[in-house]
DNA sequence: GAACGTTTGATACGAATGTTTGTATCAAAC
DNA sequence: GTTTGATACAAACATTCGTATCAAACGTTC
């Protein structure tokens, strides 16, 4: 069985992963993600037919599953506890994408893959919503009910749940813009009072008092 | 003097604006440009020079010029109420991108724009940080501060600020994410609600109980 | 009405684009 | 030993890209 460093097919899916990322899909052309790749040409018409469904093989077999190791990250750190709190909640949401079990440079590409999709949807964007957002702000969002008002309609579950996952995002794929205002670079300090200021900043915005009793 | 209607020049500003924001720079031609504004396929080369300083002009002479109008229309709206109490600012604010003196494309455009340079910047965002976010967000955090706790920071002051936006642009481009999990059209009800909901989470965000006691 | 800056129209260019083709390779199956 | 099927390759495909050129037509202003 070909690891993913040897086989052209993988290293197609990985290179081109990050050149879209980056660059955008107008600004990538094939012959920049076969170069990356080490392979020729042809082969993405080979094994993916044209470069659009390069991109969306990309969502299938690179981000569906990242997103899910993410999901999974954020459970792993939640079982050992007896209470879930909302700030644990939120804590562990926060540090799975500012942290989280992949590379940096990983969880940029995620990000900045998906907001692409928000900004302008496109086929994969159907795929991300149904797989991922819509069951993952479903299951956020029962979590924090019981915490909240007793007579919470689903609608403001929604948005509550929508405003905490906007926090989280915006200090990840803007952060050209917060480092401009804050003059503070990435680094592990900063990332950890990015935390520290989300979950307070929406723990309070749930109306849930200024809480952070969870590591 | 002639009007914006009849100037190609104008028209292509107008044209390219709109393009740009809606599939971005590298997805639109100069041929489409030209063909939107029905205009000859040299003007382009003779107003501007080339398809980046066009952009670049689209930044300079249109979004600028509209973020001017959005800061404007928003101390419009204070400029009669005795005190600026944080709810009342981000009230003001959110009506400013949710409704606001613009057309809904207009609207959508310029945060799309932005949208784009936030995830990817080019020169352009220099230009809109340098000339609108960090002004902008300074006089933001200064007219909240009175309202925060005494001896808050700058930085924290400006991770506050930045939430603020965050929502706000969010629940602006981030559009068809909201539609899809809240289930609603973007009418002059859903987005009354969006207003309120952004109101009443980021005042309490700020630590400030859950006062809309302004309209 | 002459001069000027502007706009159009048609055309050209080299470079880059996504896609296709025909052929070579090589291990597995027969 | 031959056939098969999957993979890889260089070369070429037609198209589109951004940019450039240049003469003719336009409208405005001296």
């Amino acid at each position: 069985m070909a690891a993913r460093e040897t086989d052209p097919k993988e290293r197609l899916l990985d290179e081109a992963e990050a050149l879209f990322a980056e660059n955008g899909y107008h600004a990538v052309s094939v012959r920049e993600i076969t170069a990356a790749a080490g392979c020729n040409l042809a082969a993405i018409n080979y094994h993916f037919g044209n470069k659009r469904n390069l991109y969306l093989e990309v969502f299938r077999t690179r981000w569906l599953a990242r997103a899910r190791v993410i999901q999974e990250r954020v459970y792993e750190t939640l079982q050992n506890k007896k209470e879930i709190t909302p700030p644990a909640l939120i804590r562990a949401l926060a540090e799975a994408f500012l942290f989280g079990p992949m590379s940096e440079k990983d969880r940029l590409r995620h990000v900045q893959l998906m907001q692409r999709e928000v900004i302008q949807p496109t086929e994969a964007f159907e795929m991300v919503m149904d797989e991922v957002m819509k069951p993952f702000l479903g299951a956020l969002g029962e979590r924090i009910r019981p915490y909240l008002p007793a007579g919470t309609d689903q609608e403001r579950l929604m948005l509550n749940a929508l405003s905490i996952i906007s926090l989280i995002l915006y200090f990840n794929f803007g952060r050209e813009s917060v480092k401009r205002i804050t003059g503070r670079a990435y680094d592990q300090a900063f990332r950890e009072e990015l935390i520290r200021h989300i979950v307070r900043f929406t723990t309070t915005g749930l109306g849930l008092g200024a809480g952070e009793n969870a590591s």
